[in-house]
This record gives C-alpha cells, structure tokens and sequence, in this order.
RNA sequence: GGGAGUUUAGCUCAGCUGGUUCAGAGCAUCUGCCUUACAAGCAGAGGGUCGGCGGUUCGAACCCGUCAACUCCCACCA
C-alpha cells in the first residue's frame, strides 16, 4: 500500500502548489514569437474583501487563462486594483470616525490621502491575497493599481488630451448631487427605486391687479419642500382652465413671491391640476423649462442637503425635516387642498444610498458623442464580440444613441486630482502640472489647482491600454503584442460604467477596441435568490469556504451551476459536490498505484478492450471540450469532464481493467491507464489546478509541471468501440438489475447464457462480464434456457440461472411491461414511416433511422413473446 | 411607459443549428450493500402533459403568436 493519505488534501497541496508555479514564473508573461491571450482583470475595488461575485469572475478568468496557457498561447493576466473614489472614501472616511473619531473637516488633504493609502494597503493586500489563494495563475510582476504614478500619469494625459481636442469642457449643468458624500455623481451612479411618497395639492394665489388674491391655482407636488425656490407655474396653452392666467402672476406661498404664469406644451394637463410649479434649481424638468423661459433660479438647498439662505424659511433645516414643516405650516394657513398617497421614483447615490438632489453645479464634463460613435460601431459590427449571445445589444445600442455627457469631477479627495488651476480672477489653464500651467497664464499670476478629483471610471477607462503602460509610452512592446486583449470578463451591471467607456477609451488612444470577447457572468445571489450583499450577511467569505471545502472545490462549486449570462444561486453543497470529486480522484489515484509495484504480463482480453474503448471515448469528450470552451461554456465543459472522470473512468474503465485480488495489472494496460488519468488531469487542471497538479506528480515522478504542459485533443473516434461498449454496458447494468430485483446477493454466483445473433460481436465482451457480476458460468446458446431469468438488451438475450428461485409471474410482469411498452413504441415508428410526407420531407438519414428503429423494436418484440411463452 | 431575461423532476439547473427509445445532471427520496480505491462511497429504483393556450411543420422542450407569473435594465411626467 503506498503512503497516500486517506483523502485530498486541499491546504498543502495549494500552497506547495501555488509557490512552485511561482518560483518557476509559469503566470509570468514577457512578448514572445507565440501568439498572446490577454485578459486583465476587472480590479476589484479596494473598499473591501472579495465577495463570491468575484469568485466566479476570477474563476472563470482563470479556467480561461489556464487552459490559452496550455494549448500554446503566451498567456498574460494582469491582476490589480481600482482605487474606487467616492465608493473608498466613504469608507475611509466611515471608518476614521468610528475608529479614532475624526472628522474629515479635521484632517488637511494631505493627511486624509495619509490614511486612504494605508487603507489601501490594508485592503488591496487581502485581495491579492484571495486571488492567491483562488489559485489565479495571474503575473503578478505586472500588477496595477489606478493610482499607480504611471497611471495617475496617464489619467492626467489624457484629461488634458481631451481638453485640448475639446472633448472636454468645464461648465454649470444641472447634475446629480449626493447630499452626504457632498460631490457630484454621474448619471450611471443614481439607482432609482420605487417610493411610497405623497402628492400634496397645493393654493398658490392670484394676484389680481389690486394686488389682492380672489382666486386660487391649485398645484400637486411631492416636494413641498422646494417651494420656496419656485420662480413660475406652468400650465398647457391650450388647457381652458388656465386661460384666464394669461399675464397674471400667481403668489408662492411661504415665501409670498410673486411669480409669472407660463405657458407650455411639456406640462401634461391631465395630471395633477395641470398646473405645474416650476422650481428650476432642483429639478432637471424645471431646469430645462427655466432656460427655454428665461427663469431666475433660486437655489434653496446647500451642499449637505439642508436649506439655504434663499430658502429664506426652515433654513439650515434639513431638506427630509423642512418638508415636514413646510406641510404643516400649509395646513395650518389652509392651503392645502388635499393630500394622497404617491407611487414615485426617487434617485439614490450608488455609493452612500443618501436619496440624490438634482443641482446646478459647475463641474467638468466629458462630450460624449463623438466618442460614443465608434464603441457603438465595434459593437454592432461584431468587433467586439458579446456572450452569451448577442443578448446585451440592444441595450447597449440604445445607451450609447442616447447618452449625455459626463460629468467626471468629483468633490472628493481621493483619486487623481484635476489637472486645472485657476489664477486670482477665475481663469483656468488646464495642464499636466503647475509649471506648464503658469506657462499658460503668466510668470506672476498666483495659481491654486482645482480641488476636485476625477470620476473613478475615468480612470477605470484606461484600464485594457494602461496596465501596459500603452497610454504613458504609447507603441511600446508590450502594448503592441497584448493589446487588444482576448477577453473581458465582468457582470453585466457596468457594461455602460466600464466596458462602453473602456471601448471608447480604447478607440480614442490606440484606434482599437480593447477586447475581442466580453464574456458576462450572472449575478451571484443566495439560495433564495437575494442579491449577495454585506447587510443581509449572506455573502459568504471567500477564505473561509476555501479553508473549508479548498479552493479547487470552491471552483468547481461556483463554476458547476452557472452559465454565462444567468444568475446563480450559490449554496455551500455545490462545494460539496466539488470536494467529493476531488475525494473521488484521490482513491482513483490510491487505486492505481496499488497496481503500480504489482506489474506482468498479461494478455488478458477484457483491458485490451477497456483500453480501446476508453481511448475513444476520451477523443470523444475532448472534441466536445473545444468546442464548449470556443462559445464559453464552461459549466457544462466542467460537467463533461466530471462526468467523463467519475463515471467512465472510474465507474466503468477502472472496474474493467481493475485485476483480481493480489493479482497483477499487465504492464502495458498499467501504462496506459497511467496516461489516460495524465490526460483526464490535464483536462481538468483549468478547473481545479491544484489536485491535478498533485496527481499528475503522484502518478510518477517527474521534472516537468501539468500547469504548462501543452495539451493537443484529439478529436477522431471510433464510434463502433463506444457503441460496443454502450452494449457492454447495458447488459451488465441489466444483469444487476436483475440480482437487485430477485434478491440475488452479490455473493450468490449466478450462471449466464448468452443468445446473440452475432456471437462474434461478444467475444471477449464475457470475460468483463464476469468479473464484474461474480458470474460462474458464461456460454453462448443457441436457444432460450429453461427455468431462467431473461433479458433483453440491444439484439442480445440474455438468460441467467442462479441457486437461488425466481419469482417467475414477476419475471412475467416485467416481461409484459417492456412487451407493451416497444409495442406503443412501434406503432409510433410505424405511423411516422407511414406517414408520406414524412418520407418525403424529412432528411434520408432520419428516415434510414426510423428504419432501423422499427426493425430493432420488431426484433425486441418477438424476442420478448418468445421469452414469455417458454415462461409458461 | 419602453426593452430584455426567466418559467423543464421535491430543490438548483443542463438540453448548442427542430429528428437517435431525448425528456437529462447534481442534490434530496426509496431499496440493497462496511465488495480488498472511495460510506464524502458502491449498485439499483421511483419521480416531469418541458408555465397556459393557439399556430408553423411529416415531426416542437426547442421556431412563431398570445396570455400568466417572476426578475432585471432603461425613461424628466410634477
């Protein structure tokens, strides 16, 4: 017995593992006369730890990498991290006060980017870490990060590029604010849900030429809040209620503003009154109404989100709480009509999920236009390739047709910082840093840079080209051979975020898209199909399942149940699932080693043909591997192999081939079986590399490593082999069936008879059969036994007699079931040839088929009658 | 309001261009096994009108229409 232990172990083999492929610099990649499969990871934020979101990502990423590696490819796989802006400084920020109780306002830039750093070390190293530990055969020389100085670099070039171009433009737009993190968002980061709120019918008064109000205008509004910034009421023209208003004003209540009456077609008379109060500082609708009628705008809100000066009531109130008031002050002087509940939707930062307040900011923005022309043609052309299917174009199409420019500052600390300074009265030069800036506006001029950062993704965006440095050193070596790379994989919820904008970035600087294929993983959610998330706790850790199950079986259990583009529901038993298989490999393994010092030489029959049929069978599934991972699907690649592994080769191959007790296994058999299981390994390495890799050293010694082996599949088979094993098979399922169901213990031997029209076919075929069913006897007969169990598989019968007694009205029973049940089947085969246009119509091998159905049901049948006669 | 996706066994899902007795896998269930690789295992078994209805076709889980349920994305109606 060999010194193997009892069951895989996961922890020493992936850590032996892992640092040998390392010390050997397998996952390093350098430009080479192979052709290149580049895949750069979507960096994961450095907010957190990784989440089985991730996993399955990284996952996929590197079932895809491994297997480029070992079918010849110079695989590179960039690993790295994205700084996050507004998501990590909330979370700085967060943890400052908790932890050492400081506020933000306390600290000077400086200092504040002190702490961000050192929590993104803290944080970036436990990713890479779990990356690590994934077994992500990722080149770890090249790792980024987007505030790496070259990329910090690089962003800024690009910033002042596309000034330059006038691509980008600094302006006050109505944009989105979040309240708590105080900074500007793009549209892209405002989630809308579905709200309960209120529709309150407010009296605004008419003021008649006295300056008394006689009459009242009635106004719905969920936002009796922004009242007080109102500077008109907008009514249809054609609306005949509101005809009369025509040159009037209205008086705004809280404040008593007098305010006009306009006229326009946007407002929709049949809702609400039909009368709409136009408060042009909050509300994008009221914006654009206010610059097509010239309105003044009174912006009645602070950065914070409580009232400003202009409100002139509640101020310094928050604008949640000032609502309150302002409802109940209305009430109190009896303006308000009525009230009633208000189905709406309400914009929430992303990051903060404080609810957005639109705002008139001056931010900078990026043109979006011209830029979107091109990622959109890459897309619709077919350059840029979509899994699964083309599902996802239609919506991308449509974004792009319709996106509006970009707001990308941010009034955040942590990112790259604008590059813009600003002299004493307000002019700007944009530049790459103060010295070519002072160029711009004089020696004296004293210049203070903009204190804003950029919009995350404008760094993200760079992401495919500057992990090559390709936008620092533009046509240096390695931007030339990895550029575009081979495939990104993501989920599908920042494909306007970060894919749109990353082909438009790579369209823009290389004239380029900057991946061939965007595979999208599904959403990772919990068994009861709710999104993963910290708050719910339902996200399990990822060191924590590894430590349990190990990492090859936490692979296998993400990857077995997801197929591109489709949630999963992850459960811990599908790692499970992947644990036992790596069990099953392990005794695979111990057995064949056992007949490792028990060789000889024996020419016996039954391994010849195992081996034969195996060695088919493998090309088989090894044609049906390429072409799943040549339309990315994975999970059902894993399915194959794991089949392919447990059932054929262990359950069939290995029993077949299996000697007697203290028997010798011939040599040559031996050798072969070691070679399959070498094939099997290599075949399953991408998925679970560290057990293959361990096994693929067990099996002999070696210098060489599985992790680089070249792999060629071979794709031609013998379909005669698999079909005369099928029918080996049949017959000794068939055989058990019929121990199982007449009690025949597996230590009762039983004799068996064989009628087959075609004795030749079996010859040898017995031999299998009994060592496998612990048959005492086998012969070929020419006609039914007597007193004997019969069953029928394919065209052979066969007939089993044992010590023990059958029950022969159940044998009968059986008899006439499967006797009704190739009847049915027969007349359905005869109503189909029967059937001229069936004849006519459907393809000459179908037809040859129905054929052979119909004459092997007809064979079956008469086989079965004659059985039960001779039961009687 | 627009668009997309999903619906197959008790549960989670496969089923690629319509055609092998094609209705499958894993888990769960039932029966029998501590058989000298593996009880985290082995050998068997049961279980589904492929969401409903209609259509195309010689033939539909698969294509078309429609309805229903669930999910997601997009959109400025107060």
């Amino acid at each position: 017995m060999s010194s193997l232990s009892k069951n895989f172990d996961p922890q020493q083999a992936e850590e032996k593992w892992y640092s040998h492929w390392m010390d050997k610099r397998y996952f390093n990649s350098s430009p080479d006369e192979r052709k290149p499969f580049t895949i750069v990871i979507p960096p994961p934020n450095v907010t957190g730890v990784l989440h089985m979101g991730h996993t399955l990502n990284e996952t996929v990423q590197d079932v895809l990498v491994r297997k480029a590696r070992m079918s010849g490819f110079n695989a590179c796989w960039v690993p790295g991290s994205d700084h996050a802006s507004i998501a990590t400084e909330a979370k700085v920020v967060q943890m400052l006060e908790k932890e050492k109780g400081i506020s933000k306002q306390e600290l000077s830039r400086e200092d504040f980017l002190k702490y961000a750093f050192e929590w993104k070390d803290k944080y970036g190293g436990i990713i890479y870490h779990q990356i690590r530990k994934l077994g992500c055969s990722v080149d770890w020389d090249r790792v980024t990060f987007t505030m790496d100085d070259h990329y910090y670099e690089a962003v800024i070039k690009v910033f002042v590029d596309l000034y330059k171009k006038g691509m980008i433009y600094r302006g006050a737009r109505m944009i989105n604010w979040d309240p708590q993190a105080q900074t500007a968002l793009s549209d892209e980061e405002v989630e809308y849900r579905d709200i309960q709120g209120k529709l309150y019918y407010v009296r605004y008064p008419v003021i008649n030429e006295t300056g008394q109000a006689d009459d009242f205008v009635v106004i719905a509004t969920q936002r009796p809040e922004t009242i007080m910034g109102d500077t008109a009421v907008c009514v249809h023209p054609n609306d005949e209620r509101y005809r009369h208003l025509a040159g009037k004003k209205l008086m705004v209540p809280l404040v008593n503003r007098a305010v006009p009456v306009i006229f326009d077609e946007y407002v929709d008379p049949t809702f609400g009154t039909g009368a709409l109060k136009v408060t042009p500082a909050h509300d994008i609708n009221d914006y654009n109404l206010g610059l097509k009628h010239n309105l003044p705008i009174v912006d009645t809100l602070n950065a914070d989100g409580t009232l400003s000066e202009a409100a002139e009531v509640f101020v310094g109130i928050d604008r949640f709480e000032a609502r309150k008031l302002a409802v109940e002050r209305l009430r109190a002087e009896g303006l308000i009509v009525k009230e009633e509940d208000y189905q709406t939707r309400l914009g929430f930062s992303q990051r903060t999920n404080a609810p957005v307040e639109p705002r008139i900011s001056t931010q900078w923005f990026v043109k979006m236009s011209e830029l979107a022309g091109k990622a959109l043609a890459d897309v619709v052309n077919g350059d840029v390739r979509i899994h699964p299917e083309e599902r996802f174009i239609a919506t991308y199409k449509y974004w792009l047709e319709n996106v509006k420019d970009w707001c990308i500052s941010r009034q955040l600390w942590w990112g790259q910082r604008i590059p813009a300074w600003y002299d004493e009265s307000g002019n700007f030069y944009v530049a790459e840093n103060e010295e070519q800036a002072r160029q711009q506006a004089g020696k004296d001029a004293k210049l203070s840079q903009d204190e804003d950062v950029l919009d995350t993704w404008f760094s993200s965006w760079l992401w495919p080209m500057e992990v090559f440095h390709g936008i620092t050193q533009p046509g240096n070596k390695d931007i030339q051979y990895y550029y575009p790379t081979s495939v990104l994989v993501t989920g599908q919820d920042i494909i306007f975020f970060w894919v749109a904008r990353m082909i438009m970035a790579g369209e823009e600087y290389m004239q380029e898209k900057p991946f061939e294929h965007v595979y999208f993983t599904g959403m990772v959610r919990d068994k009861q199909g709710r999104k993963m998330s910290k708050s719910l706790g339902n996200s399990p850790d990822l060191l924590d399942l590894i430590e349990r199950f190990g990492a090859d079986a936490v692979r296998f259990g993400i990857l077995i149940s997801s197929p591109a583009g489709n949630d999963l529901l992850f459960d811990d038993s599908s790692c499970d699932q992947g644990r036992n298989f790596n069990n099953k490999i392990w005794n695979a393994l111990k057995l064949v080693k056992m007949w490792e010092a028990r060789q000889g030489e024996t020419s016996d029959h039954k391994s010849q043909f195992a081996v034969q049929w195996f060695e088919n069978r493998l090309r088989q599934a090894q044609g049906q591997l390429e072409e799943m991972y040549a339309t990315f699907r994975l999970s059902e690649a894993l399915k194959t192999i794991y089949s392919l592994i447990w059932d054929d080769f262990c359950s069939w191959y290995l029993e077949w081939v299996k000697p007697g007790f203290e028997q010798p296994v011939d040599a040559a058999v031996y050798e072969k079986t070691v070679q399959f299981f070498e094939q099997l390994m290599q075949m399953l390495h991408p998925f679970m590399p560290f057990v293959t890799e361990e096994v693929y050293h067990q099996l002999r010694e070696r210098q060489d490593d599985l992790c680089v082996k070249q792999f060629e599949p071979l794709h031609s088979y013998d379909t005669e082999v698999l079909a005369q094993a099928d029918l080996l098979k049949e017959m000794i399922t068939a055989v058990r069936d019929v121990r199982t169901k007449n009690n025949i213990k597996p230590k009762d031997p039983i004799r068996l008879h064989i009628q087959s029209p075609d004795p030749a076919k079996l010859e040898g075929l017995g031999s299998i059969l009994s060592r496998q069913l612990n048959i005492e006897s086998i012969a070929l007969v020419d006609q039914q036994v007597e007193g004997a169990i019969a069953i029928i598989t394919g065209k052979e019968k066969l007939y089993i007699t044992s010590n023990v007694e059958i029950d022969a009205d159940a044998q009968r029973q059986e008899l006439i079931k499967e006797l009704e049940y190739h009847r049915g089947f027969l007349l359905s085969v005869d109503k189909k040839l029967s059937n001229e246009r069936f004849v006519q119509n459907a393809k000459p091998e179908v037809v040859d088929l129905e054929k052979r159905k119909k004459a092997d049901a007809e064979e079956k049948i008469r086989s079965i009658e004659e059985s039960l006669k001779a039961l009687r």
